[in-house]
DNA sequence: GTGAAAGCGCTAACAC
DNA sequence: GTGTTAGCGCTTTCAC
């Protein structure tokens, strides 16, 4: 039942409440013995300032928000995303005494920014962190931009919308993984595309035609062939490439359910991976672990983005000197059993 | 850029800032066009009222906490139950003007409690949903209870721990998927348990027990297996079922990971599903909708559960008069492919 | 029906 | 180094 206020606080260590307030925010010029007889009143008395108080008061209001697309919109919710950023935000918040507010945000509805303008006025949180693909969206960007609420955006790829942003190396990490599947021996690499929507990827497509470049190897469009993100649709890939006449030896997708995919219409035929075909996927979900072989795939950083976001926005001393600029973390190859040698090599 | 205060509001309607007060409040005695007048002007500035403020001047806070199992704290994070509940508490917080704010508790620190008293004392929730199995540990809902902050507990199974529950029949949609199996003309059904920690796998344990008593079909200790809720744990259980000189035409699993463990070990033996063998899961993983053949399993009506929660919290005048006793919301059987007529049926 | 005044618990600005 | 004062934007109490 701790209803303890700064004022017994005060009380009890026989200073005045500025005194308390100092030692809470950590400030300079309070006495070392000061302190600590504060901090013991503190520590006795189980004294936690109170949020509101503090927001109203102050300009920081101890509070983040993290604003991502509504999951609920689709069928089947893609919690895993959702989770590591969670994750990341919160460990960042946890560090700092902040607490972390939750903003799903359906971009589809017209009131979709109304809600976001809705909810900055009302809890005037000190940072938003933006996720992807509403990192993208202009009209998302500028409606939270407009209140001057600090913002980073989350994103793939490299571009920079004018705020701080916080990407990954998707090109880059989908050219590397195609090198590492022409290091295996691998010379007909198919690629199966994903759902143009998202600009991440269209990212991972030119990473796998520079991986091809950088190796030496021709690109051809008979190795590609255009999935929609599902299973099905890499399934439905999968056989149309296994069926050519001279069929690829590696067929590397844009998202896990699509590699998934394509491990069944290999199955199917009877096609051992990784002996005779490697498939390598995006995104590392849940299943990637658990299919048979376990999937080699790449994990966008999404936990560590989330983090490096929250904690600029937590150290920003409210000039937007530390939301500047862009801040790559690194995709990472995570090879596992769905890749081998080429057949004969 | 929107700063109105409710003095602004005021002013441009020509009332008190107690009229304004009384009309955002929903307050009785405010005449009808006096009502018109303050609604307008709040339009006209976009007013919305500072949840700080309001909090700090009153006992509402207009924010809900939800407080679950800290997936960070298991190597595969089971996203897709946080993002249900989180989903469920949103609808009911939308509903409401209320905002969310997420706790993962991770139980097996020794700080757990202090950091969940710190979080009532700085935010004042106006009420906290508790998620398994958190809401079955003393400890954690005691510390709680403690601060005297309204509580709903989200559980499987009928337990009551002094507080409004939420709950699911977790043990008699065991018995219905037990019986659903026994009308499709099984007789030898089998069990694989789960992991004995939490309270809801021995009520589903129960439930296939109930199931068989209540179609007239013996319990036998031969056809259960004790798993441990893991893949793995799933495809050891079959392998001994399947084994048996005169082995089951139906497994049901406590969740979905043993139920995929079961349908890779009956793959293996070249066992066709269902034509030779049912497969029946618990949990309505992403999964079980993608692997072949999909699987039939039920589906724990997390989001539903939790939206109940909040809206009794919500709800709740602040005797808790909406806070007493136990709502149970169904879980619900989803047939797919995985079940079928039993061999020579 | 409506309004004036007090105060929620804290920080800001400035005094000392 | 430390304290005093005035508010942040609302709701509450009570007067009219």
């Amino acid at each position: 039942m701790s209803k303890a206020t700064i004022d017994d606080v005060a009380r009890l260590a026989g200073v005045s409440i500025k005194t308390v307030s100092r030692v809470v925010n950590r400030e300079q010029n309070v006495r070392e013995s000061t302190r600590d007889r504060v901090q013991r009143a503190i520590s006795e008395l189980n004294y936690r300032p109170n949020l509101s108080a503090r927001n109203l008061a102050s300009l920081r209001s101890h509070l983040i928000v993290l604003v991502y697309d509504d999951p609920s919109a689709y069928e089947i919710p893609s919690g895993g995303y959702v989770i590591r950023m969670q994750q990341g935000v919160l460990r960042a918040c946890g560090a700092a005494d902040y607490e972390l507010l939750i903003h799903p945000c359906n971009y589809r509805n017209r009131n979709a920014t109304d809600k976001l303008h809705a909810l900055i006025d009302q809890v005037r949180p000190d940072g938003i962190v933006l996720a992807a693909p509403l990192s993208n969206m202009p009209r998302i960007v500028k409606a939270i931009a407009d209140k001057g609420t600090p913002m980073v955006r989350l994103s793939p790829g490299k571009e920079n919308g004018g705020q701080f942003t916080v990407v990954t190396n998707d090109r880059e990490v989908c050219a590397e993984m195609t090198r590492y599947l022409v290091s295996l021996g691998h010379k007909r690499i198919a690629y199966v595309t994903g759902h143009p929507r998202h600009k991440a990827i269209n990212n991972r497509f030119q990473g796998y035609k520079d991986g091809l470049k950088q190796s030496g190897l021709p690109f051809s469009e008979d190795l590609v062939i255009a999935g929609d993100n599902s299973f099905n649709s890499g399934e439905a890939g999968g056989d149309s490439l296994l069926s050519q006449e001279n069929p690829p030896t590696a067929i590397f997708t844009a998202n896990d359910d699509m590699a998934a995919g394509v491990i069944r219409a290999a199955d199917r035929r009877g096609i051992d991976i990784p002996g005779q075909l490697s498939v390598a996927g995006f995104d590392d979900i849940a299943l990637a672990r658990q299919i048979y072989p376990s999937l080699t795939t790449i994990r966008q950083p999404l936990s560590q983005m989330a983090e490096v976001a929250a904690e600029a926005l937590i150290s920003d001393p409210g000039d937007g000197s530390k939301l500047k600029g862009t801040s790559v973390v690194p995709a990472q190859l995570m090879i596992r059993e769905s890749t081998g040698p080429a057949p004969g090599d």
